[in-house]
DNA sequence: TAATAAATGTCGTTT
DNA sequence: AAACGACGTTTATTA
């Protein structure tokens, strides 16, 4: 055989054939894929019962566990990572119970009937990138601090006060210091209550005009209306737009951009 | 055959005899799970790449679609329900496109081999029940309102203000009116910052003395300083002490706690 | 549809 | 370990 085997694959299995087949994949590190009827139930933060069903169990090697009904999004059950797995063969069924000790949680999965149990050695080694974050939308600005507004100069990225971190701070093209709050998603109240937070700080510290601007994509009605009242800005600016531009950048660090 | 075949599984199959199986798994609403080597890219809210590894696939009957790596409890890629598939065997492999067309989102899948692919028709329509939310805690505290404390009497649940809801109102021993706000988990400042808002309404409409309560299982330092400093109130109850209480309940209706 | 808050949120980062 | 904020948060609820 060329390929060696790195997939154990049973169909229809009983459960005592399926148990030291679940219990070699975990012990080696294999991801573990179980499809049949079986009951969840789960106890810590919250605690849960699942009644019997046919459903989709994941057992993944860096000890995360999934339990996915065939709907949604979201897993019906599950632990994170850094779980324990014991797997027993019992009278009513094949029983996994999934620990987290630190946790005090736990999760029972009891399996009374098979459709199928794989067991791979799946090989992932590369990185993952999401781009157009709002940390990119930053960088974008302080790359081409035009995107904001004309003349707008940089000073400060992430700026510690009490409150946070404010995204940027900077002079407009007047000299006006100027408190800058980047969302990457349309912006509501919540990102005004935010950016007044910094405000508070901004005001308080130095007594002298300052320019508030949010920005983002959109923005929500009431988060505009009380944006206005309190004399801020709102700069519509999408991670897309961002994400072109830093297109043109190119590995130049980030302190590259703070030179006189 | 007893039990008529439910199921079709592929081990180590070719993407051309992969993919009439996956197209009639997804067309007749079936769950497809596929264990293979593949590049994920998603376009939408943000971007992502992921280049080439093994990786777990799952194709809901919902159209919610995953891609789990062998670690980590969140997929690394994914569709909510809702979504299309359109999957085709090209030049370069198996694309399977996953679309959400009023979010201008999507997610191509690009397998070049295949260790795995499963057809199952998953048959789970019980109830899901989660117990000790937070609902039950409020649930609990008006069924038995000494829980907060002695002699408090709950008026309203769920006070529509401006901010939004505040999770019970009452009068305590004294007869003073009381705002209570409940966390299932530690509260931290941001709960102490949302009782602040539904407390700024209260003292604007009413102009008399008013307690203010946060109920959660614990509470942060700072938001315990913050919490003192307002004038506000705790109250440490945990989600498992309500869910205690609620078992002596049974069924009773919640309007039957609000009589004279 | 928009806004708001809960979640077994999870995850990363900093203290 | 604790606290805090971001997330392609997702999800449910309500105006």
């Amino acid at each position: 055989m060329e390929h060696p085997q790195r997939q154990t694959i049973l169909q229809t299995p009983s459960l005592k054939e399926a148990v030291e087949v679940i219990k070699q994949g975990i012990s080696r590190h294999r991801t573990v894929i179980i499809a049949g009827k079986c009951t969840v139930d789960y106890d810590g933060r919250a605690s849960s019962k699942l009644e019997s069903g046919e459903r989709l169990v994941i057992f993944k090697p860096d000890g995360s566990a999934l339990v996915h009904r065939p709907k949604d999004y979201s897993p019906v059950n599950w632990q994170p990572s850094g779980s324990i797995f014991h797997t027993k063969l019992v009278q009513d069924g094949l029983v996994i119970r999934v620990f987290r000790r630190k946790e005090k949680e736990s999760m029972v999965i009891a399996f009374t009937e098979l459709q199928m149990v794989s067991v791979m050695d799946l090989k992932d080694n590369v990185e993952f990138t999401l781009y157009a974050s709002e940390k990119e939308m930053q960088e974008a600005i302080l790359y081409k601090p035009d995107l904001l507004e004309s003349g707008f100069r940089p000073m400060t990225k992430e700026m510690a006060v009490d409150p946070g971190f404010i995204d940027i701070i900077g002079y407009d093209a007047t000299g006006t210091l100027t408190v800058v709050e980047i969302k990457r998603v349309k912006a509501n109240k919540k990102a005004v209550e935010q950016l007044k937070k910094y405000m508070d700080v901004i005001d308080l510290d130095e007594n002298r005009p300052v320019r508030a601007i949010l920005v983002a994509p959109d923005i929500t009605g009431d988060a505009l209306e009380l944006l206005l009242e309190l004399g801020y800005e709102f700069k519509a600016l999408t991670p897309q737009n961002c994400s072109e531009v830093l297109k043109q950048k190119k590995g130049k660090p980030l302190t590259a951009f703070f030179n006189p």
